[in-house]
DNA sequence: TTGTAAGCGTTATCAA
DNA sequence: TTGATAACGCTTACAA
C-alpha cells in the first residue's frame, strides 16, 4: 500500500479508532493493555511502514541515544581504529554516532562540539584533542559525559581520559634498540602532536640516560612546526626528517609514528641504506602498514580499537550513574624485521 | 555564572522579560524586531549559555540538517577517502554526519539505514551496498534522497548513483601490462565484492580479447567465498592468492585492490620473486599505501574523495529540490615502479 | 514591534 | 483498560 509522507502515531490511531496515547502503548508493549488490542495495532503500524520519530522522542525522553565522535582526520589509520571501537561498541548498545574532523585546528574542534551540544548528544568522545582549559570548562557546563582520547592538550584535568602511556611505549621501542647493540640512536617527532610527541621524546631521552648514553642533539629532529590546521601527511614528513638523519652517525632510528618510520624507510631506500643491515627504525602504533612494509616495521602497538571501546564504554557507564575511572592503557613492543644489531650483514 | 541543567528559550524570556516568540525572532536575526531589543536578547542568551535545541528545531521544522553514512569498514582507506569527501561536503553545508559501518553484513546495511529513518536524516549515503531491488523499494518509500556510492547490488535502479567506472579501470590496467609486452596476465579478484569485482574481471577479458590473447582460466583466482558479514583482510588475500598465481606462467598481474596487490607483492619478496623484474603488479584505488610499498605500486587510481563530494552533493540538490544525475566518474592509469617490460633485468 | 497560540511527534500523568 | 491532556523546545501564523 502507499501511504503518505511519514506516519505518526496519529495516523495509526485514527485508522485503529483508539486514541494516540493507546498506540503509543501498544508499541512500547505496555502491560496496561489488551493483548488483542496490541497485536492489531502492531500490525497496522507495520502495514503502514510506521516509523519512529526520534527527534520527538529524543524531545521527550532528554536522551538521544547518540554520540559525537571527533578526530583529527579520518586518513590517519591510527584514527580509523578509534573509531572501529566506538562504533562497534555504539552499536551494540543502540547508539548511533556522529562523526567530525578537525584537521588538527582547535576552532574546528570548538564548533564541532558546539554542534554536537546542539544536537543533544549523549556524550561526546574527543580524540586528540587539542583544546585548552578555558573551553575545557565551558565543556564541563555542558553536563554530559565526555571522554578524552590521548588528548593532546597540555593543560587541566579533562572531565574524563582514555590514554596509551606513551612515555613507557617509548622506553620499549628505544630499549629494544639498545638490547640489539645501538648506542647512536635517533628521534623523529613531529611538531603538531605536541604532548604525544613531548611523551614520546622524554620516554627516549629517559631510557637513553638510564643507559648511561649521552645524547647528541643532532640525533633528534622534529619537523618544523604547520600553520594550525593545516595537516601535513606524515609519510612526506619521515621523508624529509629521514635525509635530515641520514647526515648523522647514528645506527638507529625511533620514529614517531609508523607512517614517519615509512617515509624514512623509504628516503633511506633511495640513498641506498639497506634497513635493518645499516639502519634500524622502529615505529609507533602499529598500524596495518607495518606489515605491507618491507622490512616489515617493528613498532610499538597502541590498542586503539580497545581504547575506542573503552571510551565508549565509559560514556555508557556515566549515563548509566555508574562511577567511571581515567583509563591508561599499556603499548607493547612487537618486533618484526626492520631492527637488527648494528651494522649486522647477517641478517 | 553557574545555570542550571539546559537554558531554553523561555528561560531567556523570562530573564529579558519578553515572550518567548520575541526571542526566537531575536536569535534569528528577524528584521521584526526593534535593534536594541535583538542584542538585549543576544547577550542574555549568550551569558546564559544558551545552545539551541537540534532537537525541537528539526522536530517543528521537518528537516535535520543531517545525513547517514553507511560503509563496509572504516579500516578500508577506500572508504576512509569516501568518508573523508562527504564530511567536507557536509561541514561546508552545516550538515552534520551519522556513520555506521556493516562490516559487509546486508541485513547491518538495512537495520542501519533502519536507524537512520527513525533519525529523520536528510539524505542517505551508501557506500557498496549489498542491498536488493525488495528493499530499495522501501527505501523508495522512505522519501529522502539516497546515493548509492559504488554499489555492490546487481538489481534494480536505484535512486541515484555516483560510480567509477570499474569496466574502464581495469581496461587501462591491463593495457598497461600488454603495451609493456606481457600476453600471459593474471587477474587476481575478491569474492565479496559482487559487483565491482565482476566489472573489473570483464575489463580484463575484454582486453585481453581485444589484444587477441587467449586467456588460461588458470590466470584468474579469485578468493573463496566468506560468510556474509564476515570481513576477512585483503591483505592476507593477497598474500594468499599471491602464493597460487607463482604457480603459473604469468608475468604479471592485475590485482582487485592497492591491498590484495600488497599481499601479492608480499609473498612473491617471501618466494624470491623480485618485482617488476619477475613480475608485474597492477593494483586498484591508488590508496596512500601505494607510495609506501616498495616497489611503489603501479595502479588505477579512483577519486574517491571526489565522489564522497559529489555524493553530498547530489543530496544537496535534491534537498534543494534541483535535478541531480547519475555520476559515473572515470578512473586513470597511475604510474610507478611496479611494472615492467617482462623479464626486464635493466630496471 | 510584540504577544498568543498552534503545531511538530512523542511519552507520561492524570482521570474515567 | 483506555482517553484526554500536558509537556519536551522550538518556529510561525495570526492578533494585538
Amino acid at each position: 500500500m502507499t501511504y503518505s509522507y511519514r506516519v505518526s502515531i496519529k495516523d495509526i490511531a485514527k485508522t485503529a479508532g483508539v486514541s494516540y496515547s493507546t498506540v503509543s502503548r501498544a508499541l512500547h508493549d505496555s502491560p496496561l493493555i489488551s493483548q488483542e488490542v496490541r497485536e492489531q495495532i502492531q500490525k497496522i503500524a507495520e502495514s503502514m511502514g510506521y516509523s519512529p520519530n526520534a527527534l520527538a522522542q529524543g524531545l521527550q525522553a532528554k536522551r538521544t541515544n547518540s554520540v559525537g565522535l571527533v578526530i583529527t582526520t579520518i586518513s590517519d589509520p591510527f584514527f580509523a581504529d578509534i573509531v572501529n571501537g566506538v562504533e562497534e561498541e555504539a552499536k551494540k548498545a543502540g547508539i548511533s554516532v556522529f562523526l567530525a574532523t578537525t584537521r588538527n585546528d582547535p576552532d574546528e574542534e570548538i564548533k564541532i562540539i558546539e554542534t554536537f551540544s546542539r544536537r543533544r548528544v549523549d556524550g561526546v568522545i574527543v580524540a586528540s584533542s587539542r583544546i585548552d582549559t578555558g573551553y575545557a570548562n565551558r565543556l564541563e557546563q555542558i553536563h554530559i559525559p565526555v571522554i578524552m582520547v590521548n588528548t593532546e592538550s597540555e593543560e587541566g584535568n579533562f572531565i574524563y581520559s582514555a590514554s596509551v602511556n606513551n612515555f613507557t611505549g617509548a622506553c620499549q621501542g628505544v630499549n629494544h634498540l639498545i638490547e640489539l647493540g645501538h648506542r647512536r640512536i635517533g628521534y623523529l617527532g613531529v611538531s603538531n602532536r605536541l604532548v604525544s610527541n613531548k611523551q614520546r621524546l622524554e620516554g627516549y631521552l629517559d631510557t637513553l640516560k638510564k643507559n648511561t648514553i649521552d645524547v647528541d642533539p643532532a640525533w633528534i629532529i622534529i619537523n618544523k612546526e604547520t600553520s594550525p590546521g593545516e595537516l601535513s601527511l606524515d609519510f612526506k614528513i619521515g621523508q624529509e626528517l629521514g635525509s635530515e638523519i641520514l647526515k648523522t652517525d647514528i645506527t638507529a632510528v625511533f620514529c614517531y609514528c609508523d607512517t614517519i618510520a615509512a617515509g624514512v624507510m623509504e628516503t633511506c631506500r633511495r640513498r641506498g641504506f639497506s634497513i635493518p643491515q645499516q639502519m634500524s627504525v622502529v615505529g609507533f602504533d602499529d598500524n596495518f602498514i607495518c606489515e605491507i612494509l618491507y622490512p616489515p616495521l617493528t613498532t610499538i602497538h597502541q590498542p586503539e580499537k580497545e581504547i575506542g571501546q573503552k571510551a565508549m564504554q565509559m560514556i555508557l557507564k556515566c549515563l548509566a550513574g555508574d562511577d567511571v575511572e581515567d583509563i591508561l592503557l599499556d603499548p607493547h613492543l612487537v618486533i618484526r624485521e626492520s631492527t637488527a644489531h648494528p651494522y649486522n650483514r647477517s641478517n
